[in-house]
DNA sequence: CTCGATAGTCAAGTAACTTTATAATAGAGA
DNA sequence: TCTCTATTATAAAGTTACTTGACTATCGAG
């Protein structure tokens, strides 16, 4: 198995390896997701950020990892499917708040449905004590990769 | 907080939510990492895909979303570069097996290096006996998704 | 040994992204 | 206040990645 990633002293690599493969697996459930309500992966992400609170396109651009031309096109597709709607950003005239049209969130919530169920069910079989250990070790694999984001935002 | 999503009876869907933010954050990363490489994002996924183990084009075609004719393409941009190797099936002459070269294991490794220190860190700070906890959850959220996609595909 | 099904490739057309240029606004400083 | 530069978003042209549909080679059932 000498695949380039350096092992660490010990086995610690089995949550690397764990928390990448969730990934994976995640990102082939999207894939599906989005060929169901035929967008494009970028744009089922879009609306997966948006679901949280409305962003600017700047904002949305840096998530993406897209060029600011290309999310306005991206908004242009959404828009047009009710799914999204820009509006004015209260302070700054040139910016724009993109936001969640109640018809997106209610077909992202019956798309996502099946998936919340079934984690709510193993949720459930971890009990409360398990469950929220659980919930606290993603936070804190969610915080690492932002630093590191950050980090390598740095030295570009 | 009436975004569409059927809340669960007690505020299990804390879980459901960390799980959708890890592989949000993770998406950022890996948008960056592509970017850096100058690779499309589903070209990095394939060599996501492959650095576990080697795989047909049929099988990266349905992890991605992709059709055949898609991957082919994918397959060649990656193969120029040499990140992939394409080698005969053993045993069905039709099949390709598609590889990842040396030269690209080592590149994955450098590029992931400061995020997975970053979680073998984590790793550390947890213990042994929490960490191989958090490992046990991550794979069974990885199940989870398997196994819905699974079902979803049965209903197309 | 056929014949339908499967794995992959290729070529033409479509969709998404980047690049470059532009307009409108914000905020800092003379 | 009045520039001047930086920021935010859009638009149009060109590039890259994806889909579709046709094709080749092979498998495996009958």
């Amino acid at each position: 198995m000498s695949n380039g990633i350096p092992k660490a002293p010990n086995d610690d690599y089995g949550l690397v390896q764990a928390c990448r493969e969730l990934h994976s697996v995640i990102d082939s459930f999207d894939a599906i997701i989005a060929q169901k309500v035929s967008i494009s992966r970028n744009d089922l992400r879009c609306l997966n950020l948006l679901e949280k609170e409305p962003l600017l396109s700047k904002q949305i651009a840096e998530k993406l990892g897209l060029t600011s031309g290309s999310v306005t096109a991206l908004q242009d597709r959404l828009e047009k499917r009710r799914l999204i709607r820009r509006k004015p950003h209260p302070e700054d005239r040139r910016a724009i708040l993109v936001e969640l049209t109640p018809t997106a969130h209610a077909q992202l919530g019956s798309l996502y449905r099946m998936m919340g169920e079934s984690i709510v069910l193993l949720s459930d079989n971890y009990g409360k004590q398990k469950a929220q250990n659980a919930v606290h070790i993603l936070n804190d694999l969610s915080e690492r990769f932002e630093s590191v984001i950050q980090r390598v935002e740095k030295n570009p």
